[in-house]
DNA sequence: AGCACGCCGACT
DNA sequence: GTCGGCGTGCTC
C-alpha cells in the first residue's frame, strides 16, 4: 500500500464537512482505510484515515493520532461508497461514515470465552448434576461455559462447584466461529424451465464485474430459488454475497430457506441484534469469515472486502428509502457500491419500481422475467367494484357484491381476506353537536380512534389521549361520532354480518412480532376464516386456503399530489390480490373503487402489468418526473409558520439560475405541522443529466444560513411529498 | 454528535 | 447577587 506522509487526513465520525488533519506519531503505520482513534475537543473520536490532506496549509495545532485499531483497514470500495452517498445526499461524510463504524466494540480484540476441561481428578462429592457435567467433558476437550450448560442442563453454579473441587479446570479459548461457511452445493434445487432460463441470463453477468439484473417475476414465480443460485455462484467464485430484505421480511422463514439451500445459517444484520452480536458479526465480515449475509438495508455499510453479489429483494419497497439521518435509497446505494466493488446486483420484485423498469428498458439492467406462477394456480381473477354503482349501505364499508362473495367463500370452507390500509377504528372523530374535529396538538393530522384501547392517537408523532365521553369543545355528552373506516371498524361490521366466521385482525399495532407470528401460524393452520388486515398481510405470507381478497379502498394512496402515488397503489394492490389462490385453488379479488377507469385499476383488472408500466412511464416523461427528471425537496421548518415561510422565500430568491432547472414553492408541506414544527416545502426539478445534488449544495452554501430554530432538510429523490 | 460558551429568568 | 436554562458554534 501507498506510503502516507506523517500528516494524514482523517475522517472523524462526526457531522463535519470534510476530513481533519492529524499527525502520525513516529513508529505508527497507517494506510487509507485504517480505523483510528483521534483526539477531538478533548475526547477520543473514531475516525478513518482518508489519505493525504487536501489543504496543504499547516494547521497550527495539529494533534497526533492516538492509536490504530488492530483490524483490517476498510476497503477502497467502501470508502468510495461513503464519499458517493455523502455527495449525493448532502449528508456530512463523517455522518455517513458513522453508519459504517456503528459497532465500536467490534474494533476491540475479540474477547476470549471461559471454557472448562476435565482435570482427571475426581470431585469431592458426586451428585446427579455433577455426573452429567463430567459425562459431557469426558471427551477431554475444552467446553465453552455456555455450551457446557446447554449440553448438561445444569446451572453455572454446578460447574463452578466442580472447578472449586478441582475436577474441572478453567481456561480461556477463542469463541466458536459466528457462522459456518455456506456450502453452495448443499441442496441445489430443481428449477423449472423458466427459472433455469432466468438463471442462465443472470449467469451472463460476470461474477467479477459490475452488472445489474432486474429479476422481474410474478408473486409465487420462484424468484428466491433463482437468486439463491446466483448466491451459490458467487460463493463458488470465492466472493461474498449479501441479500437485503425489507426489515419486515427478515423472518425465520427466509433464514430457514437459506439454511436448507446452503446447509448453514447465513450471518444476519438487522435492528434487533444485541450490541455483542453486532460486534461479532461486523468483525467476522471485516476479517472475511462471513461469506454470505442476509440483512436489512443498513447491511450496505458493512465492511465486506470482496463483495461479489448484492441481492435486493422486493426492490420496489418504500421502506428501502431511509428518511431519518442520512437520506439514501438502499437500492441506489446497492448499485453504487456494486459498481465500486465490481460486483453483481440482482434487483428482485413482482412489481418493480418504475425507475428500475426504465433502466431495464434502456438496457442498463438486464431484464430477467419470470411470468408463470410456480404452482399450477393461475393469477387471481380481479374485478373492480364501482362504488358509485353498487355502494355499501350507509354506515357500512363492505359492498353488497363483495359481501355475497365472502359468504360463498366461507360456505366452501375457504378463507377470505379484507384489506384496508388504515389502522384503528376511525380516521376522524368529530362532535355532531358543535362540529369540533379532534386534531393532534403538534401535527396537522387527525387523531385516529383506537377503540380497543379507548384512545385517540396521532399516527405521525404518537401523541395519544383518552377518548373523552363529552366533547372537549362544547361539553355535550356522547356527541362524538367516528367518521370513516379503520380496520377495527371493518372488523366490527364483519363480525355483525358474518357471525359464524372466525375472525382475526392483523395490524402492526396489534402486538409484538412474536404474537403476530403466532396469528400468521394460526391462519396458516386454518383456525380463522376471515382475515382483516393492513399492509402487514400484503407481504410474504401465503395461506393455502385463502381464495378471496377484498380491497375495501383501492383508491387510498391515489389521492395525494404524489408523483409515485399510482406506482405505490399498483404495487400494493398487486401484492395483496396476489395473496388469493396460491395453492391448487384459483382465487378472486375485488377492488372497491370510485375510479374504475383509472389506469391502475384497468391494469389490475386486465392483469396487464406491462400496460401499467407503459402508461406510467409516459406520464412520468411528460411531467419530467423520475426517472426522466430529478427532484429534490427542501423542507424548511420552524416553530413559527411565518418564520419558516419567510426563510423559504429568501432561500428561493437566492437560488442560482440554471438551465432546465425549475423551482416550486414555498408551499405548506402536505403534513404542514409535525411535532410542533411548521413545515414549508421548496421543490427543485431538473433534467435527468443535471447534477441536482451539486446544485443544491452550491445553493445552500451561498444562501443565508438558517438561524434560531430554523431547519433545512434536504431530500434528494424524495419518495413521497409528506 | 458532544461540549463549552454565553446571555436572560427564579432562587439562597 | 448567583445558579442554570438551552440556543449557537466549533471541533484538526
Amino acid at each position: 500500500m501507498d506510503e502516507l506522509p506523517d500528516i494524514v487526513a482523517v475522517m472523524v465520525s462526526v457531522s463535519v464537512e470534510g476530513p481533519y488533519s492529524y499527525r502520525v506519531p513516529y513508529g505508527m503505520r497507517v494506510v487509507r482505510g485504517s480505523i483510528v482513534a483521534v483526539p477531538l475537543v478533548g475526547r477520543l473520536t473514531l475516525g478513518v484515515v482518508w489519505g493525504v490532506p487536501k489543504d496543504n496549509t499547516a494547521h497550527n495545532r495539529l494533534k497526533d493520532i492516538s492509536y490504530v485499531y488492530d483490524v483490517p483497514p476498510l476497503g477502497e470500495e467502501l470508502l468510495k461508497t461513503v464519499e458517493w452517498v455523502s455527495r449525493y445526499t448532502l449528508a456530512a461524510p463523517g455522518l455517513v461514515l458513522r453508519s459504517v463504524l456503528r459497532s465500536s466494540e467490534a474494533l476491540e480484540p475479540e474477547r476470549q470465552v471461559v471454557a472448562f476441561r476435565k482435570t482427571g481428578q475426581p470431585p469431592d462429592r458426586m451428585t446427579p448434576a455433577r455426573a452429567r457435567v463430567l459425562d459431557a467433558v469426558a471427551d477431554g476437550l475444552a467446553w465453552p461455559k455456555t455450551a457446557l450448560i446447554g449440553q448438561s442442563g445444569v446451572s453455572a453454579s454446578v460447574i463452578e462447584g466442580l472447578e472449586r473441587s478441582g475436577a474441572l479446570e478453567r481456561l480461556e479459548v477463542a469463541p466458536p466461529p459466528l457462522v459456518l461457511p455456506p456450502d453452495p452445493d448443499q441442496l441445489a434445487p430443481t428449477l423449472s424451465e423458466e427459472q433455469a432460463e432466468a438463471l442462465r441470463q443472470i449467469r451472463e453477468l460476470d461474477p467479477h464485474k459490475y452488472g445489474v439484473a432486474l429479476l422481474d417475476g410474478v408473486t409465487g414465480g420462484g424468484k428466491t430459488e433463482v437468486f439463491f443460485e446466483a448466491v451459490a455462484d458467487t460463493l463458488r467464485a470465492g466472493r461474498q454475497a449479501m441479500v437485503i430484505l425489507p426489515e419486515i421480511a427478515l423472518t425465520h422463514t427466509f433464514l430457514d430457506r437459506f439454511a436448507r439451500r446452503f446447509g448453514t445459517n447465513p450471518a444476519g444484520w438487522h435492528s434487533d441484534m444485541t450490541p455483542a452480536q453486532r460486534a461479532r458479526t461486523w468483525r467476522a465480515i471485516n476479517n472475511g469469515e462471513v461469506r454470505a449475509l442476509v440483512g436489512a438495508r443498513s447491511s450496505l455499510f458493512l465492511p465486506f472486502h470482496d463483495l461479489g453479489l448484492i441481492v435486493m429483494d422486493e426492490e420496489h419497497d418504500g421502506a428501502f428509502k431511509q428518511s431519518d439521518g442520512v437520506n439514501y435509497h438502499a437500492r441506489d446505494m446497492a448499485v453504487v457500491r456494486a459498481r465500486f466493488a465490481e460486483a453483481r446486483v440482482i434487483l428482485s420484485s413482482a412489481t418493480p419500481s418504475v425507475e428500475s423498469r426504465n433502466n431495464a428498458n434502456l438496457g442498463r439492467y438486464k431484464h430477467v422475467m419470470l411470468t408463470s406462477r410456480f404452482s399450477a394456480a393461475a393469477m387471481p381473477d380481479i374485478t373492480a367494484l364501482d362504488m358509485r354503482e353498487e355502494p355499501p349501505e350507509k354506515g357500512q364499508w363492505i359492498a353488497p357484491r363483495l359481501a355475497r362473495e365472502i359468504f360463498q367463500t366461507l360456505d366452501r370452507g375457504e378463507q377470505a381476506l379484507l384489506f384496508l390500509n388504515r389502522r384503528g377504528y376511525a380516521p376522524l372523530t368529530l362532535c355532531k353537536s358543535c362540529g369540533h374535529q379532534y386534531q393532534c396538538p403538534d401535527c396537522s393530522a387527525w387523531l385516529v380512534e383506537h377503540r380497543f384501547r379507548g384512545i385517540l392517537m396521532c399516527h405521525h408523532c404518537g401523541h395519544e389521549q383518552k377518548r373523552p365521553t363529552a366533547c372537549s369543545a362544547c361539553g355535550t355528552l356522547d356527541s362524538l361520532v367516528p367518521i370513516g373506516p379503520g380496520i377495527e371498524r371493518v372488523a366490527e361490521e364483519a363480525a355483525a354480518r358474518f357471525p359464524d366466521a372466525r375472525l382475526v385482525i392483523l395490524s402492526s399495532d396489534m402486538g409484538s412480532n412474536a404474537q403476530l407470528k403466532d396469528r400468521f401460524d394460526e391462519i396458516e393452520r386454518g383456525e380463522f376464516d376471515l382475515i382483516i388486515g393492513t399492509q402487514l398481510v400484503a407481504k410474504g405470507h401465503h395461506f393455502e386456503k385463502l381464495t378471496l381478497v377484498g380491497v375495501l379502498d383501492a383508491d387510498l394512496g391515489l389521492a395525494h399530489g404524489d408523483p409515485r402515488a399510482a406506482e405505490k397503489t399498483f404495487q400494493i394492490l398487486t401484492q395483496v390480490t396476489g395473496r388469493a389462490g396460491r395453492a391448487a385453488k384459483s382465487g378472486r379479488a375485488f377492488l372497491q373503487t370510485y375510479h374504475p377507469t383509472h389506469p391502475v385499476m384497468q391494469a389490475m383488472v386486465k392483469q396487464d402489468r406491462e400496460a401499467f408500466y407503459a402508461h406510467e412511464l409516459v406520464v412520468r416523461e411528460e411531467g419530467g418526473l423520475p426517472p426522466f427528471g430529478r427532484l429534490a425537496a427542501l423542507i424548511v421548518s420552524a416553530s413559527e409558520h411565518d418564520e419558516a415561510t419567510g426563510f423559504a422565500r429568501r432561500l428561493l430568491s437566492a437560488a442560482p439560475q440554471a438551465e432546465g432547472l425549475k423551482l416550486f414553492g414555498p408551499a405548506d408541506a402536505p403534513v404542514a405541522m409535525v411535532r410542533g414544527r411548521h413545515r414549508v416545502r421548496l421543490l427543485a426539478q431538473s433534467p435527468k443529466d443535471f447534477d441536482l445534488s451539486g446544485y443544491v449544495r452550491f445553493w445552500l452554501g451561498s444562501a443565508e444560513r438558517p438561524k434560531g430554530n430554523l431547519r433545512i432538510q434536504v431530500d434528494i429523490d424524495p419518495m413521497s411529498f409528506y
